[in-house]
DNA sequence: TCCAAATCTAGAACGTGTTTCAATATCATA
DNA sequence: TATGATATTGAAACACGTTCTAGATTTGGA
């Protein structure tokens, strides 16, 4: 049993299981979006028993905000390091939106999957929901304040993120349920961080 | 057949029928939340075929968003008629929304199932979600001019009344999904209010 | 190495949204 | 009023999330 491959935990097959799982889950995602993420083809796809998908995650909406969890940390992982270009709060705050808002819109089908699921998540996926949150918290305030550490997050700031991060999803779900276009969602944030940083 | 009762279109016995069924939803909801909304309870509760229910109403999602469409106008008559009181945008806003969440905290499960079906709407549902949008805004809008009209709604207020109807929606989100409280939401619509109207 | 406990598998089964269909009822009009 | 079109009914059937069960298989400790 070679070991600390990562910190979940569980033995290797049992690691190995769970990934499998979310690669399908967002496999299944990327192609046909939220209603394309059938339990048993998840299963199926992973080679687990439906029973097994069912131990390793108790609802298809834990799933796909665990999934969601991971394309976040790997998102975040890409961009901590970078410096975010721009002068101005507004500025920096405008590329990361206008970044991830690209690439969200790559995969489209996907971004319907988890925006979804994260809408529906009810108080049992708390966990999960506020991980992710802190997630977009953090890129976003990272962003207010620079790299450059000029000065710290203050109250506001986090009140101005908390918002921003609001109007975010509300354009992502008039976007992923086909009422508003892509270009709605950078317009809304335009408009928002235009308010709130002046 | 008299006439007039309704600009609903239809004969007087499909005006019934259609009464009757969004009656038994805002009942069912009112009682046991979005999970309690089954169609067959509810046509079984409105006294018409699980058929024609769907004839009437093509998912439980168009159900439900045209009952909060239901909802939403009556709440608008009772509001629009009164001054709404407060001296400063700010406090009239602020006011607006004190009451409507303190009226949604009265039925939390039908705020919950009504929340639910607009956050899952499609876009075959866009027209009567375009209209319950609107409603908002009005109510909104009103509230930062005032009933005196000493201006005009100018496009920042638009702005504006768009980004705190989102946050309200994220805000009603996680209230109805039992993630954060109710004194949460007012929370954060203070929050919100105070950054954008300065 | 052997055994008990935990885990996994295959598959059936249940609940609820949705679809379908044949029979019946209602309506609008000639 | 008679008749064809339209609406309603009752019931069955399907899809997918979820639960359950009985029998392998794997695992971890004595």
């Amino acid at each position: 049993m070679t070991s600390a491959t990562e910190t979940t935990p569980g033995s290797n097959a049992q690691r190995e299981r769970r990934r499998r799982i979310l690669d399908a889950t967002i496999a299944l995602a990327d192609e046909g979006g939220f209603d394309a993420v059938q339990m048993r083809a998840v299963a199926d796809d992973a080679d687990v028993a439906l029973g097994t998908l069912y131990r390793y995650f108790p609802s298809k909406i834990h799933l796909l905000v665990t999934a969601l969890g991971r394309q976040f940390d790997r998102a975040e992982q890409q961009s901590r390091s970078r410096q975010v270009p721009g002068d101005t709060p507004h500025e920096r705050v405008m590329h990361v939106l206008g970044v991830t808002t690209t690439a969200l819109q790559k995969q489209p089908k996907l971004t319907e999957a988890l925006t979804r699921a994260f809408m529906f998540a009810d108080a049992s996926v708390a966990d999960e929901i506020h991980d992710v949150g802190m997630k977009l918290t953090a890129m976003l305030t990272h962003a207010i304040d620079g790299t450059d550490q000029t000065r710290e997050p203050t109250e506001e700031d986090e009140a101005i993120v908390r918002v921003i991060g609001d109007v975010w999803l509300s354009a992502l779900m008039g976007w992923v349920t086909g009422r508003t276009s892509a270009a709605d969602v950078t317009r809304s944030m335009d408009v928002a961080v235009r308010l709130l940083l002046r």
